[in-house]
DNA sequence: GCCTGTGAAAGGATTCACAGCG
DNA sequence: CGCTGTGAATCCTTTCACAGGC
């Protein structure tokens, strides 16, 4: 990665964000780092020493304010504007993709969506029309999308890669299964759910069947 | 956790083991330490030593047996057999992974829906039957499932993690948005794509909105 | 020769513990 | 007094580099 925040502590910021907005919604105004570190189940030195990474934003004797470190971590992460994305493969996955309204509050809306099957253009999913995949390059240079969500059959993703990478694409959230190799200056992130049970499955003890 | 292996080899396992399962289809019997490194952007030592934690699966001068590691993991990760799987919450996502065809092939299988919303019962996805969320721990205790999908609304999901845990659940892959407290002896692990988005963005330069 | 498995070295991350501030 | 921010110490991970086997 190319920065001198070391990527674990980038990971973390989204976790502490989204806890602090929760916070906020239900009335707390200040928290200190060893509460904040209880709800989180991890040591409050740590999330201390993250922060310090970016600045100093807490106040001594008395912890955070919620409001104003939300404003901080939403900077630092970027998210303090929305970030518009195209959506790629319409299947019941990315239905609900379209329709998941956690991205609105959090800094991105789905924008545009793209598939190949011609009875589905034209059609809409939460008022976005699905358009037909050959005018992806265009759509995304024309509205300058940078990050595009991959929820299409496997063998499709590396060419589909190749072809928002050349229109612009930054950032790729690959929801397929795939294995995408990375290219220079364009970050990819894989969630799957196969690689999550198989961890949680080498803990379990097995009981029956 | 509560294993002589460092946690961070085991999550790196079902990359391994997913990967050597596209190799065999796609007709590959052996490959060395360097060329699965190369693949999945990481070290060849890495890999070598991951594997070394559970014993020793290469041949000098040669490298793995493919189809041999895969049983090897799949024994070491507990998927040699088939889990059985509760769905919690039958939306859009609730559909899409009851549909999901990727689980099948790694261990898992959805065997049990359920929902709260009456108009849902007794119809099927995937000629599974959506059950009403009173019968969840009768359901989870007369078939002895120990895993647990949520997928419904983020306010409901501490409320029935607690439920499932008591049923005998002792792992849950969480897609809702709630941050879900630790029991001992049970895994609970997140999927969030808010998340992954917000990590994306930390590095992305922004050319326009 | 090629490649694994592994001690030893290097590099990171987390925790400790406390100075210093409100 | 309570809490932050942080150097120092500890702990953990990765890489190096090579002995030994095929």
């Amino acid at each position: 990665m190319r920065s001198a925040v070391p990527d674990i502590v980038v990971r973390r910021l989204p976790i502490y964000l989204q806890t602090l907005c929760r916070l906020r919604e239900d009335g707390v105004e200040e928290i200190p780092s060893h509460a904040l570190a209880e709800l989180l189940d991890i040591s409050a030195a740590r999330i201390r020493k993250d922060f310090s990474h970016f600045g100093e934003f807490g106040q001594q004797g008395r912890g955070y304010q919620v409001g104003k470190l939300i404003r901080e971590l939403q900077h630092i992460l970027q998210v303090d504007s929305i970030w518009p994305i195209a959506l790629i493969g319409v299947g019941q996955l990315g239905h609900a993709l379209a329709n998941y309204d956690g991205f609105s509050h959090n800094g991105f809306r789905i924008v545009a969506l793209f598939d190949s099957d011609p009875a589905k253009i034209g059609t809409t999913v939460n008022d976005i029309p699905i358009q037909p995949i050959e005018q992806l390059e265009g759509e995304i240079r024309r509205r300058q999308l940078q990050l595009a969500i991959l929820a299409l059959p496997a063998p499709q993703a590396e060419i589909i890669v190749d072809r928002i990478v050349m229109a612009g694409v930054k950032g790729i959230l690959n929801y397929t299964s795939a294995t995408l190799h990375a290219r220079p200056g364009v970050i990819i992130e894989h969630i799957n759910p196969t690689s999550v049970l198989q961890h949680m499955t080498y803990y379990i003890e097995r009981t029956s069947s």
